[in-house]
DNA sequence: TAGAACTGTGTATAACATAAACCAATTGCT
DNA sequence: AGCAATTGGTTTATGTTATACACAGTTCTA
């Protein structure tokens, strides 16, 4: 364990590297031959191969013979694989929304961040792969962490309501995007189909243990849903949930 | 890709063995020398592997160990690490609760089933790490489903609906479990802290960019709030909206 | 112009999953 | 009782992975 000085704002040994690369803090040097790379086309490059073979097929070896390089020669650029999947995932999910110019308030507003946050994930699966656990933060991440706050100034929520209410969008919105992707490696679509021919032979030879998910898989089965309409579904209660929360906190007197 | 016969309730290939080891469905063999292990104890080895020592130290050869076996006697009782993890997954979740003593209707029923969900799945960090994408389902993460569809019976929603319903909890608690829990490898219960206290990093260099996590934090940082009293507040505002939703099929001269 | 800093390469290592061949033990069948 | 089929565990081997280390060539700066 590396921990080296932990100052007051102060990020620790391996984080720090990340952090640094992540938001761009590194000095550029000036002795020395030109760089054959850039961080950014190695990212695109690493990205790209992501989304068309699955995150499986993500190695340096792979990266680093896109450009004709040596795997080795990536280690000029970026420190090691766990720095680069950060770099990957900052950049897939993008700049945040501005959502200034959605009218009508907080509701329409933390919804259409949630559908495209939804996007932004659907978009790179991997991305929602890695992104579990402690990692350092990228100044997109960030950013959509503002933005989704931000829509919610003016709800009267307290600041830790706030960011619980984040949470729960985005823990959502992330959970979705899981169940929503494809299999690693597959072409995309495909897993939805996989997993529910899976579950149906599943409770074809197991249904009567469980009785509870037959009937509502019988029940559903006669009317298909659109991809985005389970997404919709949940979002709606959600924002349900915290509009009562929103007026309880607009007028007291109604309990 | 190994398609094989894809028959009506049949799976396919590699998950079909999935499958096989998932629901015992193996037939036990009567002559040869008698085993030495059993798959429940590599299983449990398995998991008490990933508990202390997290996910990365998961190898075969580190289970292989704990017997004082070579590494491939562990595949002559699984298929691969793949379906040892998918093993470990459905054990580590365990059997489904019984929500029927649980008084009070859906509400208090469903919520029971979150909580408990959410129990089950922090005191296995990797499982939710583990759980992303596509995979064969065991029976006690059936039975769980089963569990959660049967707290909504009763409630008027459509098959589809309550399906949706369970995936919006489903999503919830298991992100919020992901953000809850261990750093890979490391002990328990650093992670938040240690999250908290990059993001508090990262805020004090670049806050000036993010005003609206800024502010949320300063307010928040006053009262500090307890481990689950986050993951409360999400359920309350999801119940909330659910029961607006329920509300109004039951009474729909009110909209 | 000499040296320092930097880039890319070649080589090496350790960990990993897993395949194939092999021996020994056990049991069912004849 | 004995043989053959079956199975468990080991040995050995292969391919892939991340990444450390030393070196050669390049470019800027003092």
């Amino acid at each position: 364990m590396d921990q080296g000085n932990t100052g007051d704002g102060d990020l620790f040994g391996e984080e720090a590297r990340s952090v640094e690369l992540l938001w761009g803090e590194r000095a550029g040097p000036s002795r020395g031959p030109k760089p054959g790379l850039t961080l950014a086309a190695i990212t695109a490059a690493a990205i790209e191969i992501a989304d068309t073979e699955g995150p499986a097929a993500l190695s340096m070896q792979r990266v680093a013979k896109t450009f004709g390089f040596t795997t080795m020669a990536l280690y000029r650029y970026v420190p090691g694989k766990r720095e680069l999947v950060a770099l990957m995932v900052d950049t897939a999910i993008g700049p945040p929304p501005d959502l200034a110019a959605v009218p009508g308030g907080w509701r329409p507003r933390l919804a259409e961040w949630a559908m495209r946050f939804w996007a932004a994930l659907v978009r790179h699966p991997w991305a929602t792969r890695s992104t579990a656990g402690h990692r350092a933060l990228g100044p997109n991440e960030l950013g959509w962490m503002d933005a989704g706050l931000r829509a919610l100034e003016g709800t009267g929520l307290t600041g830790a309501e706030r960011l619980d209410t984040l949470a729960l969008v985005t823990s959502y919105v992330r959970g979705m995007a899981q169940q929503t992707v494809t299999v690693a490696g597959g072409p995309a679509g495909t897993d939805e189909h996989a997993m529910a021919k899976m579950i149906a032979g599943l409770v074809h030879r197991y249904g009567d243990r469980h009785p509870a998910v037959t009937a509502a898989l019988a029940e559903a089965a006669a009317v298909p849903e659109a991809q985005e309409t389970g997404l919709r579904y949940g979002l709606d209660r959600i924002l349900d949930g915290l509009a009562r929360l929103i007026d309880s906190r607009r007028h007291p007197e109604r309990s």
